[in-house]
DNA sequence: CGGCCATGTTGCAACGTTGCATTCAGCGTT
DNA sequence: AACGCTGAATGCAACGTTGCAACATGGCCG
């Protein structure tokens, strides 16, 4: 039940340290010592208690996962993911959610309760980079997403620039024209949305096209309904677009919501790319094209660069800069047109 | 930066106790002295050490949920309520998965790390009563969903018969006869697949209708792909419904898939209704009926029986079993044929 | 035969916090 | 004047673990 190192001694008849020296496998024990605390410690169900394991060690075995919100498919995937890696290196994560609120962002940072985890891997919405070097130099931290702490902070990210552009130039390539862009945040200090906007802009302009500013539509959030809301106001604007390409796979469900309520044809009226790889998006109807970053490899580099920072603080590596592989799975939503 | 109770005691020139009862709050500090400790408090920013307050008072204020699997978005979006329901009573979440297997389960259960929570709250999947014994005998443990572990565990779930006789009943109304089940699970010790089913029989036969076994199909796992196998399978069986009630969402969106595959019209060849209420359901095309449990509800009161039983863990309250609303929300995918 | 080393085992101290009991001064009551 | 009482501040000990150094024991070498 609550057996302690004191307990099995007392039942093996040995001193508490060479007890702690079994479970930990250090120092040097006899066999048949070793066999008889074994035999206690099974007994009686040792198990360590982390608090005084951690007080002694200064160190907890918890790393924190701060993100936007975990009801939202990417980030849930990408949580999953990072849960699971973790577990394989016998951390334990905890998460918080900061609704893209910079407060609550910046309250997690500075570590609300305590100095409870080891590291940090955190996703920032709207903090700016210099409000990350507090705490960046207390405890490793690695930043997932655009946001970067040059010299302060691993980082670990798709080249967006180049994926929007590539989605862009797919959708040149099936011979649209009238391309709408949903997801500028113009509000957030946020570099996924203007990197995304720049790939954007580049593909068009390669194309010989000036980018349309009517075709071009800021969004509050980055859900469902906000994609929604976007296509509504597009639509409304007497814009016609041809394709759009939204800057997250929920936008783009949302504006594919209101091009079937409007009784567009998706894709011979309206292509529809969108950018995260969610499963919602592969049995969306019709199956949503969309940009898919490598989430496993996200959260392994992630941890990895946890992992070095933590176990050997002394070498003070410059921070690396991660970049990750990205792909374009075209579906159905996107096929040519005709 | 790692300022204890000393250094703010050195600073503020009195005593470790008088700080931690500045901090605390606790017995009678003069008015002047709580002034100036609190400055001294404020230079330092001195944040308390967890792991020497947990090991001093016994708690960790960490909570353990285990759950299934983070990624799948009913579970993504009840972890993310939990977690902010949580972060309210000043509680830590920590997630763990178990993919459905029922040795992770176990495993998690007993406490892989050792005694790490001062509760757990779990969604068990294959996991039989009798096997949750023995922790829910150690720290208060909280079940979702349909296991039960009678005069051990405190339990929240829905009244799964209850909820899947409405669906079906609405399914009946609108005029379907060849009503298909999809989501039996007939390998795993779980009883909701099970409710389920016995709700939908239940309506059948109040309608004077006998099950037809070749309308109700299992499935592995509860992803869109099992919905999307099971639908195929159900349509190439010749067995021709006019209607779908698929257990979970996800299931049922896997059949929208392959209905549309097959040039199937939903509603009015087809209609679907899912089960769970998540999001991505309302923005499906066609927008998915489907029974929404108050999954708000279920973290808080999830929450409040952990809450109850480790602040007065001598009361020994029975065991509450408690059932959350549900309802049925009708969207298109199942309006009425015509 | 004495000193040295390897092996096995042990005790002490410390990590930072809080419960309990103690101390001391000042004040009102008998 | 002696007493008890309250408010304010403090010291000691303990939570369970591990690093460090010390300690026995016995075998080996010089």
């Amino acid at each position: 039940m609550s057996s302690r190192l004191k307990d099995v001694a007392a039942l093996a008849g040995v001193s508490i340290r060479t007890v702690s020296n079994v479970v930990s496998g250090s120092g040097s024990v006899a066999e048949e010592t070793r066999a008889r605390v074994q035999a206690a410690l099974d007994e009686l169900g040792y198990r360590p208690n982390l608090a005084a394991r951690n007080l002694r060690a200064g160190r907890t075995g918890l790393i924190g996962l701060v993100i936007p919100e975990l009801h939202s498919p990417y980030f849930g995937e990408l949580a999953g993911l990072l849960v699971e890696a973790a577990q394989q290196r016998s951390w334990t994560v905890v998460i918080d959610q900061t609704f893209g609120d910079g407060e609550a962002e910046r309250r997690l940072l500075e570590g609300t309760g305590g100095r409870v985890v080891d590291g940090l891997i955190i996703s920032p919405w709207s903090l700016r980079p210099d409000e990350l070097t507090a705490r960046a130099r207390d405890i490793p931290v690695v930043l997932l997403g655009e946001q970067r702490a040059p010299g302060l902070a691993d980082r670990v990210a798709v080249d967006n620039v180049l994926a929007a552009d590539e989605a862009t130039t797919h959708l040149l390539d099936t011979g649209r024209r009238r391309i709408a862009a949903i997801g500028l945040q113009p509000h957030l200090h946020n570099d996924t949305a203007r990197q995304r906007l720049e790939g954007y802009h580049r593909a068009l302009r390669r194309a010989g096209l000036t980018p349309d500013e009517a075709l071009q539509r800021p969004v509050r959030a980055l859900h469902r309904e906000d994609g929604a809301r976007a296509m509504t106001e597009l639509l409304d604007s007497g814009a016609r677009p041809d394709a759009v390409f939204a800057f997250t796979d929920e936008l783009a469900l949302g504006a594919l919501h209101v091009a079937h309520a409007r009784g567009l044809r998706v894709p011979e009226d309206l292509a529809v790319v969108g950018f995260d790889g969610i499963e919602d998006g592969r049995y969306a109807y019709p199956p949503l094209t969309t940009v898919v970053p490598d989430k496993k490899q996200i959260a392994a580099r992630a941890l990895q660069c946890l992992a070095d920072r933590i176990y050997s603080p002394a070498a003070s590596v410059p921070p690396s800069d991660i970049v990750v592989p990205h792909r374009l799975e075209v579906r159905d939503s996107s096929r040519p047109a005709g």
